[in-house]
DNA sequence: CGAGGTCAGTGGTCAA
DNA sequence: TTGACCACTGACCTC
């Protein structure tokens, strides 16, 4: 089994996977060409009267889930994945077969092909009634409500005095906005009985501040993404939005 | 999500009864701010043209529904629980906060607060236009949105250096963090575009603490209280609670 | 308009 | 950790 860590963004790996369906195109075609999955016949859609299979594994599908037609077992596992912000590794060349019978060999490539298949966790388009609902709204930007080990937070007003390269105040001010009211809704979904947490947390920053930069970067995110230096990862997701891909986690 | 069980005609365990709103509806449990997104009363305008929000969780509302203006999801919500007579228990506090994003977390506090802002089966109180219910909410504590200015806010975790005669840590935190939901609301009504501007009060905290308390005092609280010290105030404040009168309500 | 019903889709559960 | 199972939710529909 896959190794696990806390914390992603996507799968990722080359697949830059997560190009959702650009523009128009039918969600379902998605999982044949795959490369390296290629299971799920696209062609048969929906033949009245028929089930349709797995989008992800090629089961039976016992309704769409997140966006797609999945069985059970991908409903779950891509659930648990979203809800825990589960990261895996593949331990061979992230090109494992996912059908039926091995989409629990490698949890990094079943993820993935979730993501490939167009599965999402929620925000756009849930149930769509009645209309047959097929025209594909945008399926760029996520715009996830932020990745639960919430990293790139940053002080208050003034640029960090030891952030390298920044310049631009009002730039960096903006984003540091995005993040906070990102985790305030975060806060707010996991603990709405907690209405205070979000202050607190925030109130740590300035104490945090006065720790050096490093020895921060050290202790939290060392274990997460291993040696890569936080300022790369984040420039990296910030730039990439969703098709942002992590670097391996060491082991957790 | 609460504990559910069926049947709620044993008025027996405390957990379940959410006595209904008998008449005009009682003060409820005190204490709890409760209320989330603008908590708002049964009394509640109406423009015409104006589309109102469901009075439970502050969602669009699609109607009035069981005597209030509210979401088909709490509308659903409610016509479910009292037709199967359904009990639910709050896990927490049975003060969760209800609104759009939270109304599912806690089954209690929302049926709770669907009875709280006047919803009934159908037969009582008919369109009862009368807003027989506006007299004084609660008497205790109306946890009225703070006053914009804020007073009494300070400091994270330890005790002000130069707070005058304070000694427990344990109440002094309690009592911030109360302030702190409180302003939290205040925001989140007043300005619902604007997501980040507790954040941003918040961190501004920490830098005001640099200013000596006195200074404080007469540039913030001179014009609004005249020479009355701040903590004589806030003292009465808390210790009158809704009794409380300003010594002349300096203009706005 | 609003009460009442419907059911695809979601979330939680818990043996295996 | 998986996934079969089932209660709950709420957009939509009918009356
Ligand atoms: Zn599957
Ligand atoms: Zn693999
Ligand atoms: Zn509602
Ligand atoms: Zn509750």
């Amino acid at each position: 089994m896959a190794l696990v860590t806390r914390g992603w963004g996507g799968p990722a790996d080359d697949a830059n996977g997560l190009e959702r369906a650009p523009g128009f195109a039918r969600p379902e075609d998605a999982g044949s060409p795959a490369g390296a999955a290629s299971d799920a016949e696209p062609g048969e859609d929906e033949r009245p009267g028929a089930q349709v299979d797995c989008g992800v594994c090629g089961d039976k599908s016992s309704g769409k889930h997140y966006g797609v037609f999945t069985c059970e077992g991908c409903k779950s596992f891509f659930k648990r994945s979203i809800r825990r912000n589960l990261s895996y590794t593949c331990r061979s060349n992230r090109d494992c077969q996912i059908d039926q019978h091995h989409r629990n060999q490698c949890q990094y490539c079943r993820l993935k092909k979730c993501f490939r298949v167009g599965m999402r966790k929620e925000g756009e388009r849930p149930p769509a009634r009645v209309p047959s609902s097929p025209p594909a709204p945008s399926a760029l930007f996520i715009s996830p409500p932020a990745s639960s080990s919430a990293p790139g937070f940053w002080g208050p007003r003034p640029v960090p005095a030891d952030a390298c390269g920044l310049s631009d105040p009002a730039q960096v001010e903006s984003l540091q906005e995005k993040v906070q009211v990102a985790l305030t809704e975060y806060e707010r979904a996991q603990y709405p009985a907690q209405p205070q947490r979000f202050g607190r947390l925030l109130l740590r920053l300035p104490g945090l501040r006065a720790v050096p930069a490093a020895l921060i970067s050290q202790l939290f995110f060392m274990r997460l993404v291993g040696k890569t230096p936080i300022e790369t990862l984040l420039r990296d997701m910030l730039l990439s939005g969703s098709a942002f891909s992590w670097p391996y986690g060491g082991g957790q």
